[in-house]
RNA sequence: GGAGGGGUGCCUGAGUGGUUAAAAGGGGCGGACUGUAAAUCCGUUGACUAUGUCUACGUUGGUUCGAAUCCAACCCCCUCCA
């Protein structure tokens, strides 16, 4: 790879954001000579976005820290045909109502990671359904659909793949390239936007776009996109007890995701501080060459960071103070997650695994009695023993709260009201 | 429209009348070992205050003492033909 000279480039390189570029010596030579304008399409699937989304949020980051303007793509629009890349199933359709409340919901996310604003190199949000809502079929057809060819569609792996393995692919689905291609072309007529980025499962999606630009506009638009962030043992990354990693912290408290970083296998601490922080790539290689244990401090760098940029420094510090006294003073912090049950009920007598399940620690009663067979439930840091094992008030602490523990790692207060 | 194949638990996938809440693997959860890691080993993996009851093999009915398994209708998917 020839060398780079444009900061924005260089600092994506680096760290590990680069996967692939459709043109990246012009394209380098562009962010030297002035402001690049790049987008991510973000599609409104769920009311937050997750840790899969989170590289090219970082990468926009940089974008903007660079000198450059990012532009976040809300897919208002295409949320309403569906994405087919690397599914076998058509994606259940929602309702506008559903998709503007998902949009609401994630563009909360990107105040913490972009400045916005009109002037200069400010991020823009902006919606596709503004301008894919008003197409008109036969006109549209003939202005952008005669620029694909049927032929170079199939050869797509969001579409191949799904024909391959003789599952449908509904004709909607099957827009969903060129409604994407379009989108590229709309920015650039409106924003001069130059780049599409994104995850290394759009590369098709993104060429197309580009294609497109050239032949409607004679414009020359650029692609780039992330490699896929799997674990060092090969496991997408993301899942958890509690099912994806949310980044809104509605959905997924700032100590889960503490947590979630925490836990990081060895072999990708130096990866992920160098993606998901943005400290100094010197700091990086110090924490780098700890070995053994001595990982563990580089891990909870990494968590402190990742918080602090996702949810702010006071829920960093805090989910870090929460996790000493909890892993390692062998206190109860009062700041882990807390349930509030009756006093009358607790006074009563409550069998331990109705308040596990109660407590949000298992899905069920049922697998509550299992937990507690199977030596994996503990009250106040004791194991429990009998799956018909009832507490009362007597097991408050001083504090007047029952720690409730499932496995080594997960806690939960009860506290009586 | 015609012919054939298929729809099983979170996923893949066995099972063609009865010890089948359904083999096996994956994934998940828990335990052991560790460093809140990985690997490995072990246990567990429908619900229900529970030696039992209920719900479950696309849907709805039927046959039978007994159905995921047989029959009928319907829904959905795939392949080939028109």
């Amino acid at each position: 790879m020839p060398a780079l000279n444009s900061e924005f480039l260089k600092v994506i390189s680096e760290r590990g954001y680069l996967h692939q570029c459709t043109d990246l010596d012009t394209l380098d030579q562009r962010a030297v000579d002035g402001m690049v304008t790049a987008y991510v399409g973000y599609d409104a699937t769920a009311d937050s976005l997750h840790i899969g989304n989170l590289v090219s949020i970082m990468m926009l980051h940089w974008m903007q820290q660079t000198g450059h303007r990012p532009i976040v793509l809300m897919g208002g629009g295409t949320t309403k045909v569906g994405d087919p890349s690397g599914r076998d199933e058509t994606r259940r359709l929602l309702t506008d109502e559903q998709i503007n409340a998902n949009i609401s919901g994630i563009r909360q996310t990107f105040d913490r990671f972009l400045t916005f604003g009109d002037d200069g190199n400010g991020a823009l949000l902006v919606n596709n359904a503004d301008w894919l809502d008003k197409l008109q079929y036969i006109p549209f057809l003939r202005d952008v659909g005669q620029h694909f060819t049927i032929n170079r569609m199939l050869t797509f792996d969001s579409v191949k793949l799904r024909l391959d393995r003789e599952q449908p692919l509904t004709f909607l689905e099957f827009n969903y390239m060129i409604l994407q291609a379009y989108d590229f072309l709309e920015l650039a007529q409106r924003h001069d936007c130059a780049l599409q980025m994104g995850g290394s499962d759009q590369w098709g999606n993104i060429i197309n776009g580009v294609e497109l630009g050239r032949r409607v506009d004679n414009k020359s638009l650029f692609g780039l996109t992330t490699p896929l962030i799997t674990t060092s043992s090969g496991a997408k990354m993301g899942k958890t007890a509690a099912g994806a990693v949310w980044l809104s912290a509605e959905k997924f408290s700032p100590y889960d995701y503490w947590q979630f970083w925490r836990n990081t296998e060895d072999g990708d601490v130096a990866r992920f501080l160098r993606l998901f922080t943005t400290m100094p790539l010197d700091e990086i290689a110090k924490l780098e060459a700890l070995e053994g244990a001595e990982i563990n401090d580089a891990k909870k760098v990494l968590a402190t960071e990742a918080t602090r940029l996702m949810h702010g420094s006071e829920a960093a510090d805090s989910a870090a103070d929460t996790a000493r006294q909890t892993f390692e003073a062998g206190t109860v912090a009062e700041s882990l997650p807390t349930i509030e049950i009756p006093r009358d009920d607790l006074a009563a007598g409550m069998a331990v695994f109705a308040l596990l399940a109660a407590a949000g620690l298992t899905a069920s009663n049922s697998e509550s009695r299992r937990l507690i067979k199977g030596g994996g439930c503990r009250v106040n840091d004791v194991a429990v023993k009998d799956e018909k094992a009832e507490i009362g008030l007597d097991a408050l602490d001083g504090d007047g709260v029952i720690k409730l523990s499932a496995g080594k790692k997960r806690h939960v207060l009860v506290r009586p009201v």
